[in-house]
DNA sequence: CTGAAAGCGCTTACAG
DNA sequence: CTGAAAGCGCTTACAG
């Protein structure tokens, strides 16, 4: 393959003028270029990227880091890109985005904690000028070590609070989030407001920020309404499916006093625990309402209709990407957004009439 | 940052050494390997990818390219990878198996035929050892450009025919693709099997292989059977939601004699198919029936469900990962498969009952 | 077993 | 406006 040497020959001038060329310097006269662009388009000479980085030019590619560590060590339990409705989408999304603003993007996974070395070397071998980090887990202080190499870096779902706290202020960083404690209180007021106090929680990986801030709003809303919480009704599915398969059959078959509503973390699960009830003979949300998480496009689709929290993931991603921008073009501020999740109503959901409401408070007498 | 040479110098050997630590070579004493890599550890030092690629090392990057090129030149009616369900979840597959498989894996989009010149640059300019491209148009000539390059790639969904014909046999590459001539008589026929004669098409668009494979099993089918083909009948969603939705409410409002039967070539434009034909109070099955082509997680969710040929998308994502491994470990034969669609019957597709059949033909007198 | 040296393909400050 | 030279961070054939 060509080299700029050999172009250079060709042309017959110096490498110089024709890295000049190829790096637009304006003290080129247009005969010169115009020689050597002939020359270039010729022989479909393209330099190599490892010789330019090598000399001190930027690589052009941003990393995309998903961190998908289940508490579960098992392969089977593995949550991919693939048929992911949180994970997938984001991840497109900022493809789409990187690509139509003239940068690669680099996808790494992380199934593993022992992997997490391979997120630290992708920007330590300079594969990236930097990156954006998605799903990882709460308070991980992995962070601290990729701070240290000081380039660019995006947090989606993260504790910013902890970060701001702990963090040198010369290290280029962002933060893109929810308001999930927030939603969650949202969802639970909503439900409440439609007549249930028997509700359950179909929780994330608690190691996960978003899950964590969920299970919190749900918990302190229930409190501040007295309402029990009965420890059965604290389910994990740790936004897995098959795991919320079992414990939604676990808890069919073990609870003798179903709850009137379930609030699942995310809607992959919320699809599957209709799924689950409905095999009981269960009707949503005749017997139970439903609200999940997301507002994944099925939720749309699915029979009922879920009622969600949606969450704006094209804006996050448009706004983790302009974040990473702006460090990369030299910016020194720190960035920090929060989105608002925003309530779907649809049909999974159910006013408890209040002749059942009052069947029930008279049973709680 | 630290470089090899500061390593060296701390742990008192040469850079060569130091790189034989690196690259695990065996003549390097346990004790000399557990002095420098002391220092690695405590250095936190990674070789930087672009001196490794300069001295001839691999990237252990492949790329994936989707190339979504439209006829309309219309940013409006750009394919993405987000929200698209069959870009999007095969390069997440991809993504998912090369990680697992230890690669990085680069994604670059190309939206318009000027940018045919970056992806040929992705691989000229060496960031990559090899590549998956998806979507290339039919018997586009750009695949001679990047053959010539003689870095090993994979197409899936391409004209085997036209590049096992026209292409120079030294180059690495390999084709996935699917049986979608085949698959379009299958669907035909198993419409007529339930009594279909009127059937429309909508087609994708036509410079991409599949699409124009499946029109043509359609067109062929519905000749053997002598049924007749209405120009109005032949529809171009060009796999876009938003142009399929114009097309059939067109379809509905100027033509007098609808089709008992639609086949679309994607599922996305089944289910809007679908939608707008309820939009009009027309029920779906009873007054038309529908196939789509994918299977995508919606068809079996959708209402009613979505009969449709199923197209093994991960498979296909794994196989392709194969043979590009394959190649990039020095195997020299061309690789070839071609995977069958098959039908996942459902409930969107009607039998035309004997009466009404008889109704038809009388009227057809 | 190990170091000095050459070389990979670029860019850029320097000198003219 | 342009070339010679140094340097970026690695690897590896060569010599000992």
């Amino acid at each position: 393959m060509m080299s700029s040497k050999d172009i250079a020959k060709i042309a017959g001038v110096s490498r110089s003028t024709v890295s000049r060329v190829i790096n637009n310097y304006k003290n080129v006269p247009p005969e010169t270029r115009k020689k050597v662009m002939e020359v270039i388009e010729k022989y479909n000479y393209r330099p190599q990227m490892s010789g330019r980085v090598l000399s001190g030019k930027k690589t052009n590619t941003i990393g995309i880091f998903v961190v998908s560590i289940s508490p579960e060590n098992d392969s089977f339990y593995k949550l991919n890109l693939f048929n992911n409705n949180y994970f997938g989408p984001i991840v497109d999304a900022i493809i789409d985005i990187a690509n139509a603003n003239g940068y690669y993007t680099i996808v790494k996974i992380i199934y593993k904690k022992e992997d997490y070395s391979k997120l630290i070397d992708t920007f330590a071998e300079k594969r990236i000028d930097g990156g954006i980090i998605i799903g990882l887990n709460r308070k991980e202080n992995i962070i601290f070590d990729i701070a240290k190499i000081l380039m660019p870096f995006i947090l989606i779902h993260y504790d910013e609070n902890y970060l701001f706290k702990n963090i040198n202020s010369d290290v280029p960083f962002g933060i893109v989030s929810t308001f999930d404690y927030e939603a969650a209180i949202e969802a639970t007021d909503y439900l409440i407001s439609h007549g249930h106090k028997k509700i359950a929680f179909v929780s994330g990986r608690l190691n996960n920020y978003s899950a964590y801030e969920r299970l919190k709003g749900f918990f302190e809303t229930m409190k501040k309404n007295n309402f029990e919480i009965k420890k059965e009704y604290i389910i994990f599915g740790n936004y897995l499916i098959y795991k919320t398969h079992m414990e939604i059959k676990k808890l069919i078959e073990q609870t003798k006093d179903l709850p009137t509503a379930i609030i699942c973390a995310n809607d992959d699960m919320a699809l599957e625990t209709i799924n689950t009830l409905k095999t009981y003979g269960i009707k949503i949300p005749e017997d139970i309402s439903i609200i999940g998480f997301d507002d994944i496009p099925f939720a749309n689709l699915s029979s009922p209709t879920l009622t969600t929290m949606k969450m704006p993931l094209y804006n996050m991603a448009e706004t983790s990407f302009q974040f990473l921008d702006n460090l990369l073009k030299g910016k020194t501020n720190h960035f920090f957004k929060k989105f608002n999740l925003t309530l779907a109503p649809r049909e999974s959901v159910k006013k408890i009439s209040w002749k059942n409401k009052f069947a029930i408070d008279f049973f709680l007498l």
